[in-house]
This record gives structure tokens, C-alpha cells and sequence, in this order.
DNA sequence: AATCTTTCCTGCCGGC
DNA sequence: TGCCGGCAGGAAAGAT
């Protein structure tokens, strides 16, 4: 399920474990996730510290002295804090131990994650040089949008999707918070006013936020570092709730595709 | 059997 | 004609 609230959950969770640490060793069992593990993580991390976790849109960036070593979610990725002795299970693809029996494990069922060294600066790498606006910070305005949006005909939900002009917003929280800032997913962006993408970028904000402080979302397998459980997806007002009630004005949620992605609305309430 | 949380890539199109 | 950006669709793999 990984949005961006899961990893930023994610990442809280793993900054007092892991910062200021020296990895010990790391295992690769599968190296076959979206792209190849590189061969030579283990001689590259062995004795080395953690400086700091960062997140930048869904992705996670351990920084080392050396360089950077990214990790990805996609689809089904999961990373929690366990014994360095617990016995790996079917998906468990990638181990960080730090000593004293602790360690980082990455399962992910899917493999549609990744784990990638990136040299010095991470920034431009071609994961990340081209990556849109940080949801949660300063630059995330209406007005940032609204530029962006210019002239394209591109249905609002999808261009909120697109990480080169936003980064983070998946498919659950781009349907709450067009529902959040009353707009119809299927309105071209180029024709939305100032004052609409002003509602919208403080809408984005704010879902993300809720998410983040419930604990993220978990669908089916997402957790916390510690195994704890997200529990957004018991105040989503339209994500999953087709032919509910709306939970504004009593209307009955539809559910249509858009980009081969599901799209929940309020037909009464978005236009 | 169809669906799902991600996103890179390819191919097509229109504009200049 | 060629290049570019925008856009839609497909692909990866597993569980339910």
C-alpha cells in the first residue's frame, strides 16, 4: 500500500533504531526485486553509519558517509525492526543488521520495491532528479499547481498522480483529497481556478497528515516498523466505500477507472 | 477471474 | 522532417 503516509510512518518508526547505528552485515536472499539488488551492498555497508533517514516523495534514503542506499516499497513492500536471529520467511528479501541483535528486514510479496546504492548526490539520480513537489513542504501551494496545470487537459486525479509534479499522492489520498477539497477527479487540471487549487493543495496537505497520524493505511499488509497496524482506512469518507453513503451529504459514492486505477467520488459533492 | 497499494517504459499524437 | 511534451496503456508478481 506504501503512499506516501506508509513510508513517512515507516521512517519515523525507524529513526530511533537506526540513525547513529553501524550496520554489522546485510543479506541479500533475492536480489530480483524491480530492479537488481546491487552485488556489492554488503562490502559497500559493512562498518558503516547510518547519518540520517530521509524521505523523499515514497522513497526512503538511508545516507551513509559514502552515499545513499535507497529503498522503495511499491506495491506490497513492508520493513520492520526484528532479532537478527528470526528466521526469514518466503518474502523476506533483504536484511540490515546493526548488532546487538537487531536488524532491518524488507519483505515484500510483490517484489515491485527496490533496494539501489546511489553515489553522491543522491539527488540526482534518475529516480529522484526528476520528482515533483514534497506534499508536506514549503513549495506545496495552489498557486505551484495552478502553474503546472497550465494547458493541460489531463484529468485532475491523474495529473495529483503523477509524480513529476507531485510526489507521494497514490491512489487512496488522491480520492480523498479531491473528495476533501469538493473537486470531480475527471475535471481537466488546466481548468481549475486559483482559488480551487488553493482548496486542493491544503486539502492534499491535510489528508496527508491525518494519514500520517493514524498510523498510515493498511489495506491488506502494510505495517509499522514494529508490526503495528495503520487504521486511516476506518476514516476514508470515499476511497473503497462505492454505493455508501456520502459521509457529507448522504449521496451515493460512485466508483468509476481512471488510468486502469480505481476512482471513488461523491457525484453531489465533487465538481 | 478480476482486482490491488507503484511507476517505468513504449508508442502514438499534435504542435512547432 | 524532426523533435518535443503530453497522454494512455502495458508491464512487472503475488495474494485474495
Amino acid at each position: 500500500m506504501p503512499e506516501l503516509p506508509e513510508v513517512e510512518t515507516t521512517r519515523r518508526g525507524l529513526l530511533p533504531h537506526v540513525v547513529g547505528h553501524t550496520v554489522s552485515d546485510v543479506v541479500v536472499r533475492n536480489p530480483n526485486l524491480r530492479w537488481p539488488v546491487p552485488g556489492d551492498l554488503r562490502r559497500r555497508l559493512r562498518g558503516e553509519k547510518v547519518l540520517a533517514v530521509r524521505r523523499r516523495g515514497k522513497y526512503l534514503l538511508f545516507d551513509f558517509p559514502k552515499g545513499h542506499l535507497l529503498i522503495h516499497l511499491g506495491m506490497s513492500g513492508r520493513l520492520s525492526l526484528i532479532a537478527d536471529d528470526a528466521p526469514p520467511r518466503r518474502h523476506d528479501h533483504f536484511d540490515m543488521l546493526f548488532g546487538a541483535h537487531r536488524a532491518l528486514r524488507l519483505t515484500d510479496p510483490r517484489r515491485f520495491g527496490a533496494v539501489l546504492w546511489l553515489p553522491d548526490p543522491a539527488e540526482e539520480h534518475a529516480l529522484l532528479n526528476g520528482l515533483g513537489l514534497e506534499p508536506l513542504e514549503r513549495g506545496f501551494t495552489g498557486k505551484a499547481l495552478h502553474e503546472r496545470a497550465k494547458g493541460r487537459s489531463v484529468a485532475v486525479k491523474q495529473f495529483l498522480m503523477n509524480s513529476r509534479i507531485v510526489t507521494g499522492v497514490g491512489n487512496i489520498y488522491a480520492n480523498e483529497a479531491l473528495f476533501a477539497a469538493g473537486i470531480h477527479p475527471m475535471r481537466s487540471a488546466g481548468r481549475i481556478s486559483a482559488a480551487r487549487w488553493d482548496k486542493l493543495a491544503q486539502s492534499v496537505r491535510a489528508t496527508l497528515n491525518r494519514a500520517i497520524e493514524a498510523g498510515g493505511t493498511t489495506l491488506r499488509d502494510f505495517s509499522g516498523v514494529d508490526g503495528q497496524l495503520g487504521h486511516f482506512q476506518l476514516q476514508t469518507a470515499v476511497y473503497g466505500r462505492e454505493g455508501k453513503p456520502c459521509p457529507r451529504c448522504g449521496a451515493t459514492i460512485r466508483a468509476i477507472r481512471q488510468g486502469q486505477r480505481s476512482t471513488f467520488f461523491c457525484p453531489r459533492c465533487q465538481k
